[in-house]
DNA sequence: TTTAATTACGAAATCGTTTTCGTACTCTTC
DNA sequence: GAAGAGTACGAAAACGATTTCGTAATTAAA
């Protein structure tokens, strides 16, 4: 009796396969007391149906894969909690990727997943705009697929993404109301969407105050762990006038930091700075640092939702609608690390 | 030409499905230039095997399971970074299951997981000791798995632990000489086989340099956010003299933070702590957080690594040997918050 | 030359479900 | 009481791979 299955069950209750199948997905077609029957001996003997085969009958795997850059790191992770949150309740599986910020990556996984592993997909991308044939190839399969936080643009499909751009504008517009001077913004790459539409935003409230171009400074730190340090901190020696810093996200913020100490500059003193971050510690670090937050829970709770609907939608005629594309707010706070 | 599949492929070469997929998995039975053919076009035609054919056949998933209390927790993503270091290369997938420190979730995620939907599963325990059936029924299903952090020691499973008692004793012998008369051990709860370790480690640093017992205070705060804040502010008011923390987890140590912020603690004069944690923004923090840092990447690679090495072993004879029980060492750093 | 072994492939069973057809049987209805 | 509708079930065909077994054709050994 080693593992239970519908035929061993079927013969325990003197019916035919397919009568305890139907009973077990409570068809009309069984009569109720049938199905008590059936209920009752697959409780007490365990019995728990092979996902395999049904997933290879019924075509679809209750699973969906979540493609992220890295997990530890708050944001992803709380993202993947409110996706958790979706799944559970569906019932749904999640599958974890993480690209490591390798695009080559991303695509490898990505064509991996062509295969019908999962029902949808959740990405945030790793990927260069100039490499998106994998996206376009799970449309041509028709698998279901959402982008959260760093989307592609040129590819038709959902997305769940936060006010980037008026973040990135109000974030520098308070930078520029502490007295900065000089201002820098900390990009991983001139690549990432999200990261561009903070960019942009930075740099149209510098544009709108008439702060001199030289004045400016972009500082692209890539995604390597030591390289992003040395550039950093070459870009703070010699350290202009009342820096302000805008750091589009923690990693870059808390190395920042690291910097500072290490080389004795005063925080919020000469060097001002501002960070994306969902760090739990930005009110406790010395200095507490100015943070936009976003809601990276509920952008992984809509993204969820987002899939889900849409693959409860496959099959079915596409109404030629707008495409989803839910954008989330951020929230500014205000530390010391950007006091006057 | 939807979806491409073995016969199709057979069909376009003029051999039988047998052959193609012998040859698809280079059986000596085929010679080497009908391989070359059936491989190229597979390539050509983008042929990927149904992973739920292949594994109902195979009764082999190619996947496993981690189970973790909480994901957006540095301790927690680390190890996954390492679990998934292993899985990638194995070409193993990866299925996340979050049981929120609700040690009944986990009972049904590891029972669901019996339906053979994985081949071995990592598990950091939520559960309390009285109940362990479920682990049971996965050794009587002859699933694997292994425990890392959080174990239940009454289970026949592999373990990958931390050093936590002599983790503990290092902690609390350095609050002693740090001149601290009271001491308080922050535990998540009295069921956590770590916790208890760390709290035995406390309980014998303080025996050994005779402290007064009525100086030990443990603090059992729990896994609710709101009321574990609660517990920690009223036991430090009134705050006793050279208060000593030792805190077993992250969260509440930043909690404690948060809590001597808002009455005017000043840490280390009036309280010194030291706390496991994996923060990269521990020496950052407003003091410095003095801190245990378990190797919480090594240990999901060695966790991942005993995982699959007991997948492989699966269905051998198993050699009556000591069960597997890798431990490995926290590291020390001692930082501002229990300075002198 | 006969026999045995080897090579290279194909037919068909199998994994455990789900689902499509049948089909006995009972119950209405006129 | 004959026709039609409804009820409750079973046989068998999928789903797409893997694997066992069988067998022609070739080669080697005796």
């Amino acid at each position: 009796m080693e593992n239970m299955n519908i035929k061993k069950l079927a013969k325990e209750l003197n019916l035919s396969v397919s009568t305890v199948s139907k009973a077990l997905h409570d068809s009309y077609e069984i009569k109720a007391e049938t199905k008590e029957k059936v209920l009752a001996l697959a409780k007490q003997l365990n019995y728990q149906p092979n996902p395999f085969a049904s997933s290879l009958r019924r075509n679809s795997s209750k699973t969906i894969a979540v493609v992220i850059p890295e997990i530890a790191h708050n944001f992803f992770s709380l993202v993947i909690n409110g996706i958790e949150s979706i799944a559970e309740e569906l019932k749904y599986h999640v599958l974890i990727y993480i690209t490591h910020e390798i695009p080559e990556k991303e695509e490898q996984i990505i064509r991996h997943l062509l295969n019908g592993r999962v029902d949808g997909i959740l990405i945030s991308s790793s990927g260069t705009s100039n490499n998106n044939a994998h996206y376009h190839e799970l449309v041509k399969k028709g698998i279901p697929f959402v982008f959260f936080d760093r989307a592609n643009f040129d590819v038709d499909a959902p997305r769940v993404t936060t006010d980037d751009y008026q973040a990135g504008f109000q974030a520098t517009e308070h930078l520029i109301k502490s007295q900065c001077k000089h201002f820098a913004f900390l990009s991983l790459s001139s690549q990432m969407s999200a990261i561009n539409h903070r960019k942009d935003g930075f740099l149209a409230a510098l544009k709108q105050y008439q702060i001199q171009p030289d004045h400016v400074h972009i500082i692209e730190a890539g995604t390597d762990e030591t390289l992003s340090f040395q550039i950093i901190r070459d870009s703070l020696q010699p350290l202009p006038e009342s820096m302000g810093i805008f750091s589009s996200v923690e990693k870059l913020a808390i190395q920042t930091y690291h910097i500072c100490k290490e080389i004795n500059i005063r925080i919020p003193k000469q060097l001002k700075i501002i960070s994306f971050s969902n760090l739990p510690t930005a009110a406790l670090l010395n200095p507490a640092l100015s943070t936009l937050t976003q809601p990276a829970f509920s952008i992984g709770k809509e993204a969820a939702l987002l899939l889900f609907q849409s693959i409860k939608n496959k099959g079915k005629i596409q109404p030629i609608t707008t495409l989803p594309n839910v954008v989330l707010k951020s929230t500014l706070f205000i530390r010391e690390s950007t006091k006057m």
